[in-house]
DNA sequence: ACTTGACATGCAACCGGTTGCATGGAAATC
DNA sequence: GATTTCCATGCAACCGGTTGCATGTCAAGT
């Protein structure tokens, strides 16, 4: 049976130390108020006890407990682990740590988490945020809030430009020779889809080719494959996918066509999260995800150690990473 | 500019609702202590000013502050976030919270890590730990700990037993007419791999059939496209990969050599966390992690409640899950 | 020699709750 | 009507730190 040992108290290290509790505090907050003898003697005997110092009584006397809070709506994406990770390793480098919440999507479970959140981090992180904008204002009201891809006014944000991304790869598949492309479009209420179909457009019209949106109706990947009918039909020769998940799926689909890729068709994803394992490597649209991830937080920890709010907004433009899936049109 | 409101205290409350502090304490946390009458007066006070309890303060004085810990090695590995939501999911429906930690793969951090958490939570889950048994030992004196992946005497832990399901693949391939496999391993470090092996090797032998292992080298979607060359001249025809990601390097890199599969070849990943999205859709051993995480929180929180540690060792099944790449040797 | 100042340390209040014990009044018992 | 019992509530100590202010000491300044 494992017995689990008490935890030491300042007031016992004060004790062994013979001083009072207040130069054990200040031996290990600043020691350059008290004389170096005084603090090697408190700083042995606190190793001697094992003394570590409690953080919930910390926290509750100074008011800062050291966390920040992450909330995503799908931890299972694959966009946002790398955020998840970039803004650990950020927190990490101030001391911070982060809570981290994940709202299966749902703006409920968002709410209910930001609440529970609250009282136990200093300042949050929303990625992608599935809230309307009045509670996001309203719980920005309560504790310092960054925002990541999402453009609230008066709210420092980071953004991901999926657009300038995008438009690399109209122009590229328009070098290539294609006059007549597809977009496969995704989740239909979705900021990231709206951005991308927009870019696509006015790229295209700008270059003088054909584009036609063939809509996602199931979750991405067989969505994707289930367009496949519907992109071919169009006479199409290339497509750019809302998401690499998408566009594997369209890979799949052609695939099972015997339609051969990039041979007869191009196809392009975004957001790059599948990491180059398809067959043949896909080229894609880069995501950004980890500078998003470390600069929400670092923005979030600025706040916090100046105590204002700038309204910052953190633009981050992608660019397309050729691989390949793209060739010149027949 | 945002105001940021202060917080509302007990203190405030009970002034506005005429009775003590204790009794505002009490309307929150045993409300049967109190007649009714006071409860109500005291909670629209409460609801009046817009109070909501200290969880710091309340951590302080009760020693318990409702957060949990979950490390794991690497979160950009898609066995861990479905893991990860499931114990969110477990924690929340007993109202506490999770802290995600994330280590690298790298023990200094993870020391680091649980060392950080341990003043924050009240006991920890430590997934496929990459730590010594001492200090995992050393830790779980500290603080309640429950193991996933990691088979410790005197520690509660979860274990994920691809064994069986491994066997399930190789009385598929046997049954299938393959008599001569390959086992593409993955870091030769890993327990999981360690018992992948072993449980390949013994049910190759019950059933009298070769079973030869091509070793990764690289990480594991380049490992196994690269050991392409390994496994086909060892003159198998059928291949049991280490994890889903090996295998489907191992799919990319048949294909390019122009062998099809399940045709010529059959494939079968393990952890099954590609979700049939590889064409074609890749049989695979299940990984239940999902459940690992459930039972580990579970088994957590039985232990906060009860303050006893019993050695608990819950084993978790794994099962074959059929898909297209497999079918009877030529 | 006497004041002034700097510096090291201690005292005690405070952060915002929780909780064991005391108290007072009403209801129950005799 | 006096005594006991019970219940609702208040008092005050406590959780484990931090911090403004007071105090005492010693060296420098005049």
């Amino acid at each position: 049976m494992i017995k689990r040992t008490k935890g030491v108290t300042i007031s016992q290290v004060a004790d062994a130390a013979g001083v009072a509790r207040s130069s054990v505090s200040r031996a290990f907050t600043r020691p350059d108020m008290l004389s170096p003898e005084t603090v090697t003697r408190i700083m042995k005997a606190a190793e001697a006890l094992g003394y570590v110092p409690n953080h919930t009584a910390r926290a509750l006397s100074t008011g800062r407990h050291g966390n920040v809070g992450l909330i995503v709506p799908d931890i299972a994406n694959p966009f946002f682990p790398p955020l998840i990770q970039a803004a650990q390793l950020e927190a990490d480098r101030s001391d911070f740590c982060i809570f981290l919440g994940n709202t299966e999507e749902n703006p409920k479970q968002e709410d209910k988490l930001v609440g529970r959140f609250a009282g136990q981090v200093e300042g949050l992180v929303l990625a992608s945020s599935r809230l309307s904008d009045e509670r996001i204002r309203a719980h920005a009201g309560l504790l310092p809030l960054v925002l990541i891809n999402r453009d609230i006014d008066g709210i420092p944000r980071v953004l991901i430009d999926s657009g300038s991304g995008v438009r690399e790869a109209v122009e590229h598949l328009a070098q290539l020779g294609h006059r007549r492309i597809v977009y496969v479009s995704g989740p239909s209420n979705s900021w990231s889809n709206k951005q991308r179909r927009t870019a696509i457009k006015a790229a295209a019209t700008r270059l003088g080719i054909v584009v036609e949106t063939v809509p996602a109706v199931l979750a991405s990947y067989n969505s994707g494959r289930q367009a496949v009918g519907a992109i071919l039909a169009t006479g199409a020769t290339a497509a750019v996918a809302f998401d690499d998940l998408t566009a594997q799926g369209v890979l799949a689909g052609l695939s099972e066509k015997r339609v051969s890729v990039p041979g007869d068709f191009s196809l392009i994803g975004c957001d790059d999260v599948l990491g180059a394992v398809t067959y043949p490597a896909l080229t894609s649209v880069s995501n950004r995800s980890t500078e998003a991830g470390r600069v929400a937080v670092s923005l979030l920890l600025d706040m916090l150690q100046s105590r204002a709010i700038r309204d910052v907004r953190y633009v981050l433009e992608t660019h397309l990473v050729v691989r390949n899936t793209t060739t010149a049109a027949r």
